[in-house]
DNA sequence: AGGCGCTTGTGAAGGCGTGCACAAATCGCG
DNA sequence: CGCGATTTGTGCACGCCTTCACAAGCGCCT
């Protein structure tokens, strides 16, 4: 129902593309990697060891070779990588050259703030339209972007070349507003709404859901007290740094 | 340096506990299925089949089985699952028939989104208290609750019986508020900051970064303008629509 | 020029997670 | 009361990811 597996993964199709098909687990660790590369230029540094850089990106460093090799990458036996050239690899293949235009759809209590969140402009992404179903909402400013009616949204996507959609709806209209996008030619979503998206193949959608998040840290605070209070419970588990991403 | 990888798994301390030692993959998909639980709860259904539940929750039925027979529920063939019986089941693991006690820290733009985010408490969470180290924020209600100083955290800690923080802080005030949360006794901690957090073991953290995930779609975006300029693409991938949690 | 120390890149092994396919179990109906 | 339809629970195989350990390469110092 909600999205096909397709079952068989298809035989290679013959010639590889001129991109690379890095590892889901990896693709997920770059900007994670970029983050800490762009900390490092600052304080002046001109090259990093796998070391240090798996350090500051919170990675095992055989990891980080790994990740970093398979995109080919530049580093020089017995001394590091070059943080320049590493951040502009990165920042090539994770398509961030090109500063990306996104569409953030429910200006509500969540989508307000994400249309004023730092760090999307700061990271390589402009947020250009903002939309909404509810008319008490439309025409008024939002951190300089005039709020859109959602029916303007067929049309804004195709003027302003949106290719990300933000979905900061209520539950119920998510769906809807992801069909929406669909239509209008945005191929990836972000949805910060706490449902299951049903999209055609060749649309992503990534979910972030804050309650959950929270939730499995609560599990995790459950199985501590359950073991700190029982005899055997040598409360040997180390704290782990998980971070979301699949 | 950021997290010791407790190298050795420790050999079995002997009597199993009382807490099923559940996979990851499984946990992080538990608040997944307690959300398509409450679904069909309202919808007035009393029981689900596999199949029913998995498409609710967008996943595998197989994989569905599978995590439900690791916490040892009580399905029955011929028939499906218990709506309300695996809702209390779930919920207990999760540690959720406890409304947890959340602080937040940091009120700036996400930060205040956070507070009035109804998501928190319609799922089992109570944010207790807000801080900020800004003087002008401080002292200002937010959904009903008072801003307090940092420096007031500790002692409401343990007053309100907080075990889970949240930091919705600049990167650069993140690690300190780590520090003050884990010297005030909490273990869990959801960080909305995008940098890595050190902290001792027996503590979690989770870590949710906005930009990452744009950036994650934004590298799908760009293979697959790569692979549809390109003459031999076939454009055969599927949409995967992957959640966030490890 | 040669050797030494340091760091990358990678082959191989092990572990974890996923998905298939089927046996076991339960209900309902004739 | 027995049989068939339905659905759960799980053994098994496969693939991905992680981690170790080490050879290959590079720069520096003597």
């Amino acid at each position: 129902m909600s999205q096909q597996r397709h079952g068989n993964t298809p035989g290679k199709t013959g010639a590889v593309p001129a991109f690379p098909d890095l590892p889901e687990a990896t693709i997920a660790r770059l900007p994670e990697y970029l983050r800490a590369l762009h900390n490092l230029a600052e304080t002046g540094a001109d090259t990093v060891s796998s070391e240090g850089l798996a350090a500051a990106a919170g990675v095992n460093s055989a990891k980080l070779r790994k990740d970093l090799s398979h995109l080919g990458s530049y580093g020089t036996r017995g001394v590091g990588y070059d943080v320049a050239l590493l951040i502009d690899q990165i920042e090539y293949i994770l398509g961030l050259d090109q500063r990306r235009a996104v569409a953030l759809v429910g200006v509500g209590n969540l989508g307000h703030a994400l249309a004023g969140y730092d760090g999307f402009a700061s990271r390589g992404f402009r947020i250009v339209a903002l939309f909404d179903a509810d008319p008490e909402r439309v025409g008024k400013p939002i951190n300089g972007l005039l709020v859109r009616h959602i029916d303007e949204l067929g049309r804004a996507v195709v003027e302003e070349g949106i290719t990300i959609g933000v979905i900061a709806t209520p539950a119920g209209a998510a769906q809807g507003v992801a069909d929406e996008l669909v239509t209008a030619g945005v191929t990836s979503i972000l949805n910060f709404a706490p449902c299951v998206l049903s999209v055609p193949a060749g649309v992503d959608v990534r979910k972030v859901d804050l309650a959950i998040e929270l939730q499995i840290l609560s599990f995790h605070e459950h199985r501590k007290a359950s073991l700190t209070a029982l005899p055997g419970g040598r409360a040997e588990q180390a704290g782990n740094q998980e971070a979301v991403g699949s």
